[in-house]
DNA sequence: TATTTTAGTGCAATCGATTACACCTAAACT
DNA sequence: AGTTTAGGTGTAATCGATTGCACTAAAATA
C-alpha cells in the first residue's frame, strides 16, 4: 500500500497491466468491458483497498453530490429537525449535507452562499435570516445553474422553489380553537410582522376572529421576540389593560411559556380563566406540568419534502427554470393550556 | 460571461494575454508577480465575476477544507449544539462541516465513515453509536492520514484525540449535591452500563456515596432508556421497594422527568420529600414549573474545543500521531427539584 | 563593456477519474 | 476468401488550479 493509503485507478492499472481507462470502465460497470477483466479489476480494487476519489469525480463531472443548508442556528430544534429530514432523504441518493449558520446576519448569509458556490455544491437549501433584505446572492445561485430551495422563511423569487407551512392557516386554526373553548377576547403575541411567516400567523388570527364575529382589537396585539422574557413582559402589559383578554394566541412557544409563568403570578388559572396556545411544538411544550397547546410545523417532513423537490429538479434534464411551491398543512396540537373539555368532565 | 457562469483562470488569462499560471499566482498574492499585473488580474477577476473552484484546488492540494461530523441524530439538542460549536470554530478557518447520522447503527456508521473518506474530508469528528463494537473503520481513517476526533462517546484508540466531559465527576457532583440536601437513600437511574459514559456516571454516584459513608444498595439501581416512559416505569418499580429512596440521581433528564411525573401521582412532594437530579441540561428542564436540577455538559464548548484540537493537529507538519485527550468539567445546575435551601427560607 | 543578478512570466506536469475516438482482433457474414 | 461487425482496450484530452523549472529582459555589478 502506498503512503497515505491513496490508491488510484493507475495503481490498479499498473498491477493488472491494463490502462486506467479500462479500470475506470470496469469499476463503473461499463458493458464494453469483458467480465473477466471486470472481475480482475474488482478483485484488485478490493485487495488494494481502492477508494474512489469523489473530488476528482466531481471535478470531471461538474456534480459534487454535495448540497448546502443554511439556517440561522443549527441547534434550534426546528432547524435541526429540518436538517435531519434533508439528510435522511438525500443520504441514500449519495448526497452529503454541508451546514452553515447565519446567526441571523445577512452579511454572513451572503458569505455562506458564496463559499458554498465555490465548493461547487449542487444545490442550496435555506431559511433566510431575519435581516435579509437583498436578493443578489440568491440570483447568483440561479445564475450558476444551481438549484435553490427555500424552506420556512422564504422570499418570492422566480425560479426558486419553496417548502413552507401555511402560517395563515396555522394562525387561523389556533385562534378558532381558542374560540371553540369559549374565549371571546383573544390577544395575539406577534413576532416581527415584517417577516412573512409572522405576518401570516397574524392575518390568520385576525381572519379567524372576523369569521366568528369577534372584533380584532389592535390593543390586543403585542409585538414580541421569541423568548420567555419577552412573553412575560407582554403578559404584564396585557394585564394592564382595562378590558383584559381571556386567551392569547402566541406566535412562539417561548412567549407562551413566559406568559403562563407570569399569569400564574397574578393567580390566573389556566385553562379555566385563560386559554393559551403557542407555536412550533418545541419539545418542552409537551413536558410541562401544564402541557402547552401549540402548532406543529412538522419540520422533519418539511426537510424531507424540500429534499424531494431538490431531487426532482436536479435530475431534470430540462434547462427551464422549474419552480415548485409546496405549502404544508400545520397541525394543531391541543394540550391542557387551552383544553377545557377535560375540565368539564372533571367538574361534572 | 460564459454559459453556466463558470469563469476560470483560463478565461482571465485569455482576456489579459497572460498565462494561467500568472493569473493563479496573482490571485494567490505570490510576490513574484508585479503589482501591475496583479492589479490587472484582480480587476479582471472582479469584472468577470470569477470564483475560485475549491474542488480543483482541493484535488491539487489534497486538502478539501471539509470535515465530517457523525452523530446518532442531528436533532438532539446535545448533538446539534456540539455541531454548532464545531461550525462556529471551524467556519472562520475556511472549513465546511458535513453532517451524517448513524441512527445508532454501527453498519450505518461504517458506511458514513467510508463515504466521508471518499469525499476526501480532512478530518472526522464523531460520537460513536450505541451498537458500535468494532474499530476497523476508525483505523481506516487513521491509515489515510486523516485526523479523527471523538467527542462525548469515545473508544480508546491510539492516535485518536477525544473531547469528553468527566462523567465520573458529574455523577459524583450530582450525588454529593443530593447528599448535601440531606438525602440518605439515593437511587440511580442508570443508562446502558456498557457505554463508557453511563458507566462513569454510575461509578461517580457509587463513589460519592461511599465517600460520604453511605451504602450503595444494588436494589437502588435501575437500568433505564433515555425516555420519559422509562423513567416513569423505573419510578414505579422504585416505589415498590420496602425501603423507599429519598432521592434519585438520573443519568438522563428524560427519565428524571418521568420520575417526577410518576412520583407526583403518589403524592410525593419534591423537593420536600424527595430530591431529584437529571443529566444533560435539556432545554425543557429549566422551563418546568418545577425546574429540574441537572448536569450541564457544555456541548457548545465541547464542539469548539474539539474543533480547536482538530486545527492543532491538521496544521501540524509532524507526521507523528499526536493524540490529545481533553476532559471537560461538567457543571452542576441546581434547580428546585433538589434545592431545599429555598425551602428552609420559606419555612422560617 | 562584459557579466551576474533579479524580477517577472510562461511551459508543462500534476492531482484522479472519465470518455470520445481510434484501434485491433477474432468471429460472422456474403 | 474477403469483408463486415462486434467486442474489448488503449490513447489522450479534459475538468480547474497549482507549481517546479526554464527562460527573457532589464538592472546591477565588476
Amino acid at each position: 500500500m502506498k503512503e497515505n493509503g491513496k490508491v488510484t485507478i493507475y495503481d490498479i492499472s499498473k498491477k493488472l497491466n491494463v490502462s486506467a481507462a479500462t479500470v475506470s470502465r470496469a469499476l463503473n460497470n461499463n458493458p464494453k468491458i469483458s467480465s473477466k477483466t471486470r472481475e480482475l479489476v474488482f478483485a484488485a480494487a478490493k485487495e488494494m483497498n481502492y477508494k474512489q476519489n469523489r473530488l476528482a469525480q466531481a471535478l470531471k463531472s461538474g456534480k459534487s453530490k454535495n448540497v448546502g443548508v443554511i439556517v440561522p442556528y443549527i441547534n434550534r430544534n426546528f432547524f435541526s429537525s429540518i436538517i435531519r429530514g434533508i439528510e435522511e432523504e438525500l443520504g441514500p441518493h449519495g448526497y452529503h449535507v454541508i451546514i452553515c449558520q447565519t446567526h441571523e446576519q445577512m452579511a454572513t448569509e451572503v458569505e455562506q452562499v458564496n463559499t458554498l458556490l465555490n465548493t461547487q455544491v449542487d444545490g442550496i437549501f435555506m431559511s433566510i435570516s431575519k435581516t435579509t433584505n437583498k436578493t443578489d446572492h440568491f440570483r447568483k445561485v440561479l445564475n450558476e445553474g444551481k438549484t435553490l430551495i427555500f424552506f420556512d422563511r422564504k422570499l418570492d423569487i422566480p425560479g426558486v422553489s419553496s417548502v413552507v407551512i401555511d402560517d395563515f392557516k396555522a394562525g387561523y386554526l389556533a385562534t378558532e380553537h381558542l374560540i371553540s373553548q369559549g374565549c371571546k377576547r383573544i390577544a395575539h403575541f406577534a413576532g416581527d410582522l415584517n417577516l412573512e411567516i409572522y405576518k401570516n400567523r397574524h392575518d390568520g388570527y385576525v381572519n379567524a376572529l372576523k369569521d366568528n364575529g369577534l372584533k380584532a382589537d389592535p390593543d390586543y396585539i403585542f409585538t414580541t421576540l421569541s423568548s420567555v422574557e419577552s412573553g412575560a413582559a407582554a403578559a404584564r402589559k396585557m394585564w394592564e389593560l382595562k378590558k383584559k383578554p381571556d386567551a392569547v394566541f402566541s406566535a412562539s412557544d417561548y412567549t407562551a411559556l413566559g406568559a403562563i409563568q407570569e399569569l400564574r403570578k397574578f393567580g390566573i388559572r389556566i385553562p379555566e380563566d385563560f386559554c393559551i396556545s403557542g407555536f412550533s411544538n418545541e419539545p418542552f411544550t409537551k413536558y410541562m406540568e401544564l402541557p402547552i397547546s401549540t402548532i406543529d410545523q412538522t419540520p422533519l417532513r418539511m426537510g424531507k419534502i424540500a429534499a424531494q423537490v431538490f431531487l426532482e429538479q436536479v435530475d431534470s434534464t430540462q434547462k427551464l427554470t422549474i419552480e415548485k411551491k409546496v405549502v404544508l398543512s400545520p397541525e394543531l396540537v391541543v394540550r391542557n393550556s387551552s383544553d377545557r373539555s377535560l375540565l368539564k368532565v372533571a367538574v361534572q
